[in-house]
RNA sequence: GCCGAAGUGGCGGAAUGGCAGACGCGACGGUCUCAAAAACCGUUGGGCUUCACGGCCCGUGUGGGUUCGACUCCCACCUUCGGCACCA
């Protein structure tokens, strides 16, 4: 639609609707009476909602209005229901973008973010949100980071971050390592690129320890499907370490540890595979199978990720020449190399029971290994196998454990195994540790200082934050830009003075939002990242909200956070984010996910101009529920508009006066209004914002009708309907709001008025139609007293002319009555 | 392959054992207008039938089942989306 074509729907009197002009208008108003300012000392209870910060990219497109806006009117509800509302808001600025922007036009990625921040923060004031911007945090700025190096810091002195040399994985277009929860499918989970394995020396956080900790959601309201992808994540398995014997001249290693999940498989081993990165791999190869190995080894770690784990692939591997014992029954097994047994998993090692296990059925295939069923088995009779057998059956080929059963075979195996120092009963997760050295400039140097004479030496608190340089190269080298800076570079050591050198890679930007909640709520402290007082006050974060697309990686790693705050007694409490929700993806008008190079994005900014912040706010509510997202079509915001001008008319419309108050217009009017209340209270507590307000429409026409009547309605009665209307109006829509409260002589502000209650004495209906089916089929329809009784209901339905036919010359079995819903008659 | 969510008019969706399609978009008809747009009012799941009021049948991915009654619960299957996937 043109601008030129577009007018305005007219109201009968008075002014029309002007959302540009209003939403100036009350924006700068609440700005100058500091409206959304959050009092720290305050009776009345606290409510800390926050909706995860955007990524500073330079434009908020409406995927960030799908989040922002049904958040924050969730939070002004709170607010109107008594609660002393947190809502911050801030940037996630450090990252890879603006380093890349920064090469592109040859500036600082500090200029590109900084500039991007001023915009998007405008961006954000025109939703009307809010938001508390005293409050506001910049990841990249240093009096942000400097707490983000201190968190480092605190970490390293209670022995959770460690340095280590281990195959990382490494992005080739990034030019930087990556976690393992930054890789997808063997691609960068960034730009998409192929992720290959380097052996750096790189930091880490201990994570690991808290995997167990980690999996206990008791006391969190959290989707099951965010829990059930973290719990995949970290991936539990219970089973048994064993070590098996080894005896190889020239290596001084007498035993090889391996985790099975089937120790009690143990007596069906009739081989051994290490993976390929496996230190003993190479030094047992007996001299004529050296050079085949090396091959082997070298061949595996050329393969890109998504080659190696293809479950499609047929299995390779070689013999090492090499035998284990198995501590069980003394058999002396060969043990191969292969790469599908992941150095990074278990103990990097594999026990091949080629009866039991699929995979390892399909590597004794191939190479014509032995296979021995430990098991009798249901599916199986006696024959050779064609594939491996499942759990279930009695123990055989077993020496003493010969004839238990499934149910208990694992259980006495493992104590066996621990009576006789064979292994032990052991949990396995596949967490890794957090990787968060990344060998690129944005981002918060790693605060600690290489010295000949002390080694690795933190720099002490006193000192941060470690300040990026202005003047720094970006060339991406597959080292830290920072390397190349002379006087980034160069330093003293912190004890002795001696020339030193810097840490050069940065932390994960990952880290800085693990602990964005605290700084907000004591933005400005600069002698703590916060005040313990006001973490008591405000923390944890009551309602959480966000995408999934964070399920494992910011949620997770915030989790840890918090955990390793609480043992360290910055914290008293192990959890982050008591409430999450996650919202759908709002997608483009042709159901793909917006992008530039498909041309469908919808950017926010247009569809404000046209409508205005409050249509655009309702109709992505309006859209379907939250949690679901979808396409967002530009043709249906019409409707909203519609439906604010209906609102507007009817509230600026004059009403003759009348007093009616016992009439029963009157109290079709309460009940409307009482009924809507009820409506909407339960909705919004649900956070079904598109009921919500498809239930304040229906009022709003129903309302309208009744104008329109022109029919005398009482003067109280319709005020409070108005009165009503514009506080239920008041979250989802603030500016309209605000100006019909004020129209309507109201006290300023609407929204610091309590949300309406409802009183369910009025919300009766004086008759209520009840359904009347016979054998289930609708027939005819009563208008009954409500609660009536069932003999009246049941004589009305079998007088009814409309259900006569379908009963004549039948039988009745029984009649079904349901109060106030329906009559089934049950014929034969 | 495994785990999870979902499938309802032309479209977004509502209803979670009791009147399917609330609310909105779109479409069609009307009012206003010289005309159009906007706005407002009305109709709008499909089929059959009636001059008409109305009536009847079918209908929530497919096939079964439970129930007086199923979009809703159970079983099997199909499709779509999300997660995990050689994790021993």
């Amino acid at each position: 639609m043109s601008e030129q074509t577009q007018t305005k729907p007219r109201t009968p009197r008075g002014e029309r609707y002007e959302p540009r002009a209003i939403e100036r208008k009350w924006q700068a108003r609440w700005q100058a009476d500091g409206l959304y300012l959050t009092p720290d000392d305050d009776p009345r209870p606290k409510w800390y909602a926050l909706t995860m910060f955007p990524y500073t990219s330079g434009n908020l497109h409406v995927g960030h209005w799908f989040a922002m806006a049904p958040s924050d009117t969730a939070a002004r509800y709170r607010r109107m229901r008594g609660y002393n509302v947190l809502f911050p808001m801030g940037f996630d600025a450090f990252g890879l973008p603006a380093e890349n922007a920064a090469i592109k036009e040859q500036a600082h990625p500090a200029q590109w973010t900084f500039r991007n921040v001023e915009r998007m923060r405008e961006q954000l004031k025109s939703m009307g949100a809010m938001f508390d911007w005293s409050r506001e945090v910049i990841t990249a700025s240093p009096d942000y980071y400097r707490w983000t190096q201190w968190w480092f810091l605190k970490l390293l002195e209670h022995g959770l971050a460690y340095k280590q040399n281990a195959p990382v994985w490494w992005c080739p277009n990034d030019q930087t390592v990556l976690a393992n929860e930054q890789v997808i499918d063997g691609h960068c989970e960034r730009c998409g690129a192929a992720v290959s394995k380097r052996d750096l020396d790189q930091w880490f956080f201990r994570i690991t320890r808290y995997a167990e900790e980690l999996l206990d959601f008791s006391g969190l309201q959290w989707s099951s499907q965010i829990e059930s992808m973290q719990r995949n994540w970290i991936g539990r398995s219970e089973g048994a370490e064993l070590r098996f014997g080894l005896d190889v001249p020239g290596v001084d290693a007498r035993e090889v540890r391996v985790f099975t999940t089937r120790p009690d498989t143990v007596y069906g081993v009739t081989f051994f595979v290490l993976a390929p990165e496996h230190p003993l791999t190479l030094q047992i190869t007996t001299p004529e199978r050296a050079a085949a190995v090396r091959a082997y080894i070298d061949a595996a770690r050329k393969q890109t990720e998504i080659e190696r784990t293809s479950t499609e692939r047929e299995k390779t591997g070689v013999f090492t020449g090499a035998y284990v014992t198995n501590p069980f029954n003394g058999a002396r097994v060969p043990v191969w190399t292969a790469d599908y047994v992941l150095a990074t998993y278990g103990t990097g090692a594999v026990m091949g029971v080629p009866a039991h296990d699929q995979r390892d059925f399909e590597f004794a295939k191939k190479f014509a290994l032995e296979i021995i069923p430990v098991f009798r088995h249901a599916d199986w009779d006696g024959g050779e196998l064609t594939s491996a057998l499942g759990h279930g059956g009695t123990m055989i080929n077993s020496g003493p454990f010969d004839g238990t059963p499934d149910e208990e075979a694992v259980g006495a195996v493992v104590r066996y195994a621990e009576e006789q120092g064979f292994g032990r009963g052991t949990v396995t997760y596949r967490l890794r540790d957090w990787l968060i050295s990344r060998q690129r400039m944005w981002g918060a140097p790693i605060p600690v200082v290489y010295c000949d004479s002390h080694g690795i030496v933190p720099v002490p608190e006193e000192d941060l934050p470690v300040l990026l340089p202005e003047d720094a190269e970006f060339r991406p080298t597959g080292e830290s830009p920072l390397t190349y800076h002379e006087g980034f570079l160069h330093t003293t050591c912190p004890i002795g003075g001696e020339p030193a050198r810097r840490e050069t890679d940065t932390l994960d930007t990952f880290m800085c939002s693990s602990w964005y909640q605290m700084r907000y709520i004591d933005p400005h402290n600069d002698e703590r990242p916060f005040s313990r007082e006001l973490a008591r006050a405000w923390l944890p974060v009551d309602q959480y909200s966000g995408g999934t697309e964070h399920a494992v990686m910011h949620l997770l790693y915030a989790r840890f956070f918090t955990k390793a705050a609480r043992d360290m007694g910055i914290v008293e409490f192990g959890e982050p984010y008591i409430r999450l929700f996650n919202q759908g993806q709002i997608l483009g008008p042709d159901g793909q996910r917006m992008s530039k190079s498909r041309g469908n994005v919808i950017a926010p900014d247009g569809q404000v101009e046209q409508w205005g912040a409050d249509a655009v706010r309702a109709y992505l509510m309006f859209l379907g529920p939250w949690d679901q997202g979808g396409p967002y079509d530009p043709s249906g915001i019409t409707g909203i508009y519609r439906w604010l001008n209906r609102a507007w008319n009817l509230v600026t419309a004059e009403m003759p006066p009348a007093s009616l108050a016992d009439a029963p217009e009157t109290r079709e009017l309460r009940r409307r209004t009482h009924h809507t209340i009820e409506r909407a209270t339960r909705d919004i507590e649900l956070f079904r914002f598109n009921t919500m307000l498809a239930a304040l429409m229906e009022f709003t026409n129903e309302l309208t009708k009744l104008r329109e009547s022109r029919r005398p309605v009482d003067a109280a009665a319709w005020r409070e309907a108005m009165r009503s209307l514009i506080l239920m109006l008041a979250p989802s829509v603030p500016h309209i709001a605000e100006e019909l409260w004020e129209r309507l002589g109201e006290p300023y502000s609407v929204h610091t008025q309590r949300w309406p209650e409802f009183d369910s004495a009025l919300t009766a209906q004086e008759r209520v139609e009840v359904a009347v089916q016979v054998n289930g089929k609708l027939r005819d329809r009563l208008a009954l007293a409500p609660g009536a009784p069932e003999a009246l209901a049941r004589d009305q339905a079998l007088a009814s002319e409309r259900v006569a036919p379908h009963i004549a010359g039948k039988q009745i079995v029984r009649v079904i009555y349901v109060p106030d819903r329906l009559v089934n008659v049950v014929v034969r």
